[in-house]
DNA sequence: CGCAGGATGGGCT
DNA sequence: GCCCATCCTGCGG
């Protein structure tokens, strides 16, 4: 079952963030479909969050995507090479935010090692670089909504306990003062596909 | 093993 | 210029 907007105008996105562990993420590009389940997230709590890009309530071309109403992919460059995708969340204007981190291989294996040049599989999805490169996702795939069948995320009905959930702080955003502390990282305890531990 | 360095675009000072 | 919500390679021990 596809998700909803419901699901993505929720007010609290450390909630989302739980939330999406377990949750399928899916592309179909060019009639190539591939897959894989979420197990590590992080939530970015807008203009307040001084590790988001919409840190009081920074405007530019990049970060408008991240003012729309929730259930649209925020897809961005980091380092001039790797495209990271979020899941937008909250009411237009709110720019909350998860970054998806890593995800377990489901379908379309070898098409997702043809993109990443063959990597093995355990790494082959274990990181918001990594997986975006696996999954074909470009900043093409900006501002595209999750409701419409280019990029999505489904509930397969795979409950995660919440004991299975654990927390930490943020990866690489030691910069952003005491907000480096929170912990908004998610991942799956059980999970070999998670990207640090 | 671990770690330094390079690739390289957007956005701020 | 310089710093980043990163990843891969190659080097030394």
């Amino acid at each position: 079952m596809k998700l909803q907007s419901d699901f993505y105008l929720c007010a609290d996105v450390v909630q989302v963030a739980c939330d999406l562990l377990g949750k399928l993420l899916i592309t179909k590009l060019n009639g190539i479909y591939t897959s894989g389940i979420i197990t590590e997230t992080e939530a970015y709590a807008g203009i307040a969050d001084k590790a988001s890009h919409a840190y009081g309530n920074r405007r530019t071309q990049r970060t408008l995507t991240l003012y729309k109403t929730g259930g649209v992919a925020y897809v961005y460059l980091c380092c001039g090479i790797h495209h990271l995708f979020n899941v937008v969340t909250n009411a237009e204007n709110i720019p909350h935010a998860v970054l998806i981190r890593s995800v377990e291989p489901v379908d379309g294996i070898q098409k997702m090692q043809k993109r990443r040049n063959q990597a093995a599989v355990n790494q082959l999805t274990t990181g918001p670089g990594k997986l975006s490169q696996a999954l074909g996702i470009t900043t093409q795939l900006d501002g595209r909504s999750l409701l419409q069948n280019a990029v999505w995320v489904e509930d397969i009905g795979c409950a995660v306990e919440q004991d299975n959930i654990f927390s930490t702080k943020r990866i690489g955003v030691d910069y952003a003062g005491e907000d480096a502390k929170l912990p908004y990282r998610f991942y799956l305890k059980d999970s070999k596909f998670v990207s640090v531990y």
